[in-house]
DNA sequence: CCAGACGTTGTT
DNA sequence: GTCTGG
DNA sequence: CCAGACGTTGTT
DNA sequence: GTCTGG
């Protein structure tokens, strides 16, 4: 699945990438991010129909039905598998009339050890350039009259690379296919899903991280320096 | 017809 | 075990 | 995703 | 809201 990622560069980098207007104040919601986790508001990209053009919103991380009782369901929602989210009916009218994109430049994945630990990786693509996820948002009316606007990511099953890692990973767009993902003329989404593939594996690399991201806490560029453990390193070399 | 679920991940 | 916070 | 809490009463 | 189970 996808439970943790960056996005480290620069808003005005961001903006220019995928060609919308940083308006004023979004700096503390584009300010660079090295641990971001579900439940919390994340920037997303989505096409304003009315305005025919793109624009940055901010969504809450795990998706929220505009039926449910609950908000908390949420919880979760934060991912929506690929193979099923256009038959699932939590997801379907996203999927429909609400896709939108998760600019990120890299996320974490946790491979199961085998005394019933965790060991966090970090994948980036394209020497670390900046990407879109695949995700579809909603919205929730709250009883008071408050709005919730939230997101969950696509996963699909591993390319070469994550495979020994995890058995999920995000679906990452390519960027030919951004536009048409976030067209909302398109409310026909079926020839757009045999284009969203495992990202292809020679275009990304990994390497164990620092347990460190574990504590979503922390979210600061030291991470990103921390040594992963000794035998985690080693199972990594083996893998090449 | 009404009642109740509706989702993912990981783990067993 | 399950729920909440980040 | 992982980390960390998870409870009451009375008293200050 | 919409789908499934009974």
């Amino acid at each position: 699945m996808c439970g943790r990622y960056t996005l480290k560069t620069k808003a005005t980098d961001i903006a220019r990438r995928f060609h919308f207007d940083l308006n004023p104040g979004l700096e503390d919601a584009f300010r660079p991010r090295y641990n971001i986790s579900p439940g919390q508001g994340i920037s997303a990209v989505i096409d304003d129909r009315d305005k025919d053009r793109r624009v940055p919103e901010i969504l809450h991380w795990g998706l929220v039905p505009s039926w449910a009782d609950d908000p908390a369901i949420a919880r979760n929602l934060s991912n929506a598998r690929l193979e099923t989210v256009d038959a699932k009916p939590s997801f379907r009218d996203a999927l429909r009339y609400r896709r939108c994109l998760i600019p990120a430049d890299g996320f974490y994945e946790w491979k199961s050890t085998a005394g019933g630990g965790k060991a966090p990786h970090y994948f980036e693509v394209e020497d670390g350039a900046l990407f879109g996820f695949a995700a579809i948002w909603e919205h929730w009316a709250h009883p008071d009259g408050s709005e919730i606007l939230s997101c969950a990511l696509l996963t699909t099953r591993p390319n070469a690379l994550m495979a020994p890692i995890h058995d999920r990973m995000p679906v990452i767009l390519p960027p030919e296919l951004e536009a048409a993902w976030l067209d909302p003329r398109i409310i026909n989404p079926a020839p757009l899903l045999p284009h969203l593939q495992p990202y292809p594996a020679e275009k990304m690399r990994a390497r164990p991280f620092s347990p460190k991201v574990n504590n979503a806490r922390l979210d600061d560029p030291s991470l990103l320096s921390d040594p992963p453990p000794p035998q985690e390193i080693a199972f990594f070399d083996k893998l090449l």
